[in-house]
DNA sequence: ATAATATTGTGGAAATAATCACAAACTCGC
DNA sequence: GCGAGTTTGTGATTATTTCCACAATATTAT
C-alpha cells in the first residue's frame, strides 16, 4: 500500500463498516470475514477488501478479520479512537433530541456546548448543559477545532455557518434543509429527512389514498 | 430521451436540486441556469444538465430554466406533487421531534400515524397524534403503501423492520444506527449523525484538547 | 439587422469505481 | 502431514460516472 489520497467514496463507507463491527462485538462475535461483513452491510466482499487494502492488511487468509482488531484499525483511520468535542447550535426539538441522545460517546464524540439565539432559552438548563448565546460564538475561540451540529432554521443556517467558518470550525453536520456554501477546507454533511423520503418516493409504484 | 433506467446516483441528486429551486422560489427568483443552480448546490453545471436530460428538456438556450416549471417537473419525476402518508415508529425524542417538524407538508409528505411499544405512551397524545401500539402494526393494512420513519432503539430496529416489510411498507427512513436487512424491493435511507461526524473526522487535522 | 453574449443538450473522452478471478496463505479434520 | 476448504489482497477488467467541448439556439445591445 503506497501513500495516496483515499477516495471520498471509500472513506464514506468506513463508518458503516465500523458500526457493523461494533454491533458484532456487542454480540460477542470475535471473528468475521469480508463475506460476512459484506452481507451485513449489503456491500460486496470484494469491495470491502479493496476498501480496507487502502489502509493496510488487516486480515488473515483462511480466517478473516479479528473484530476487535479491525475496529481498532478503523477507529484509528477515522480518528475516532479519542473523543471529539462537538457543539450543538440551535436548541429546538432537534437540538434537544441530540443532547439527550446517548449514542455519541462510545463512537468518538461528545457534546460540550449548546447555543441558541432565543433570550428565553439563553442561560437556561437543557439536561446537563447551560444554553449559551449564539452571539458569543465569535468571542474567544471556544469552537476552534470543534465540530458543530447545526440545528437552526433554514433561514438562519448560512449566516451562522459563515460565523462558524470564521471561528475555525472545519466540520458541520447540517440539519437545516439548505445547502451551505463554505470554503473547500470545511466539511459539511447533510441530514434532511425530506431528502431521504424524496429519494425513496421516486421508486414507489402505487400512491397512497 | 429514450426510456431507460435512471442511475440511482442521479435520482439521489434530484431532491437536492428541488430543494435549492424551492429556496430560490421563496426568494422570488423566477429564472436560473445550470451554472447558477450548480453554484448553489456545489455541483458542476454540466452534471446538472446531464442529470436533467435523463428526463426531458426543461431549459431554453440562452435563458436557462424557469424555476417554477422546473420545480413542477422535478416534483412530478420524484412523485412528490401529491402528499405521501408517513408513519413514525418509536416516539422517543427523535420521533417527537419529527412530529413537531413543520417542513414535511410542502415537500410532499405528511405524518399520519405514530407508534410506540411503551404502555405508558400508548393511547396518549403527542401533539395532534394519538400514539398507537406497535403491536397493532400487523393488524389490518394500516401501513400498506405508506412510508415509515423508524426511530426505535438499534436493538429493536431489525425486528420491527421485518414486520413493516410483511405489512407491505416499501420505504423506510431509518434513524436507528444499524443496517437493516430487507428485500430488494424495499428502499431504506439511513440517518445516523455519528456516521456523518465520523465521515468528517477522517479529514480533520488537529485533534481537540 | 448584426454582433456579442449566454445557455442548453449531448456525443465522446477521461476519470473513477466496482467487480472478477486467482495465487498465496491459513485452518481443520483425520 | 496432507488434502479439502476458506479467505485475503490485488492486478486486470469491466462498468459507471463525471467532465469536456461544441453546435444550436436564444437574448441583448447598438
Amino acid at each position: 500500500m503506497v501513500d495516496r489520497v483515499v477516495p471520498d467514496v471509500i472513506v464514506s463507507r468506513l463508518p458503516v463498516y465500523l458500526r457493523a463491527l461494533q454491533f458484532m462485538q456487542m454480540q460477542a462475535v470475535t471473528t468475521t470475514s469480508s463475506q460476512d461483513l459484506g452481507s451485513k452491510v449489503n456491500i460486496s466482499a470484494a469491495q470491502i477488501r479493496k476498501d480496507l487494502s487502502q489502509f493496510g492488511e488487516f486480515g488473515k487468509q483462511g480466517t478473516g478479520y479479528n473484530v476487535e482488531a479491525l475496529i481498532a484499525h478503523l477507529e484509528k483511520i477515522l480518528q475516532v479512537e479519542k473523543v471529539w468535542d462537538v457543539a450543538v447550535i440551535g436548541m429546538g426539538d432537534m437540538g434537544h433530541a441530540l443532547t439527550r441522545y446517548g449514542g455519541f460517546l462510545n463512537r468518538g464524540f461528545r457534546i460540550t456546548d449548546c447555543f441558541d439565539n432565543d433570550p428565553a432559552k439563553i442561560g437556561s438548563q437543557a439536561g446537563q448543559y447551560i444554553i449559551k448565546d449564539v452571539a458569543d460564538i465569535g468571542k474567544g475561540d471556544c469552537l476552534r477545532g470543534k465540530m458543530v451540529m447545526l440545528c437552526v432554521p433554514a433561514a438562519a443556517a448560512q449566516k451562522i455557518a459563515n460565523k462558524l467558518v470564521e471561528c475555525g470550525v472545519k466540520a458541520i453536520l447540517n440539519y437545516a434543509p439548505v445547502h451551505l456554501s463554505v470554503p473547500a477546507d470545511v466539511r459539511v454533511q447533510y441530514i434532511d429527512p425530506v431528502i431521504g423520503l424524496q429519494r425513496m418516493a421516486y421508486y414507489l409504484h402505487e400512491k397512497n389514498e
